[in-house]
DNA sequence: CGGCATCCGCTTGGATACTG
DNA sequence: CAGTATCCAAGCGGATGCCG
């Protein structure tokens, strides 16, 4: 091995270091299991340009069910992530704000988005040409 | 708002602008739905120390099963993240490595990974505690 | 060894209707 | 407005068996 950066090489020597034997109760995979989620990140990431309320966030994420959206609200507030204020008017608003932790996930999940953002052209070349041979 | 670093606002003020209107057609919520699969990003951090063959990432990551390996696998390799090299031996062996684009997805997971090692005690104790609200 | 094909259970998640 | 409750369809993914 080869060409990685010496960066790459860091977080690879951690990655093995943490992860023991990979198996499904290692916590840095029940993490990254939440981070899996279909919309968790994408609220996080509307919730971190400031605190919004129930269906403000929806007309934000347009195709998030009103299901998903309270059932993945009620995740992040589990976990630490969000912390909801309820104001007692009427009709009553509920206001949904990142914690401190769920405001320090933004940092690495901003290297990822940036990542995407430079690379999804490349992605997409791949599949094409994928696509093309497995058409041949 | 406002307690947030610096880098935070500059990668949600990206994230604004890149998203527009956040529907599902959005180039970087393509790329975050593949990183969301359940393994994809398993076995990049898998392939990450070397490249392997088949059965050999099987025994690393024992709880995927052969069809989401083979099936995770092609979706890789359609997406440029791993190539594929086949031997022919016998029996024949079929040798999985990452491509320069699935290497350089190392170091933004490589944040994320370090930020739930750092964090993930704090996500429990959230979580013991809303559980202890709720059940009151 | 490294797959592919089939079957099938179970979860995920959407649509709809109702409540405080 | 901000949910809860119920029903139901789609698909993810496991188990098994077969092939080159």
């Amino acid at each position: 091995m080869r060409t990685l950066s010496e960066e790459a090489e860091l977080y690879i020597e951690r990655w093995n270091a943490s992860v023991g034997d990979l198996s499904g109760d290692c916590p840095v995979r029940g993490v990254l299991d939440k981070i899996s989620d279909k919309w968790s990140m994408l609220l996080v990431m509307t919730l971190a340009s400031g605190p919004k309320r129930f269906n403000q966030i929806r007309r934000e994420v347009p195709d998030i069910s009103q299901k998903m959206l309270t059932q993945t609200l009620r995740d992040l507030q589990r976990d630490g992530m969000v912390s909801r204020q309820v104001f007692d008017t009427k009709p009553p608003s509920v206001e949904y704000r990142l914690t401190p932790l769920g405001a320090s996930i933004i940092v690495p999940f901003g290297h990822l988005i940036a990542w995407a953002s430079e690379n999804h052209s490349h992605i997409d070349e791949a599949r094409l040409e994928f696509d093309g041979q497995a058409a041949a």
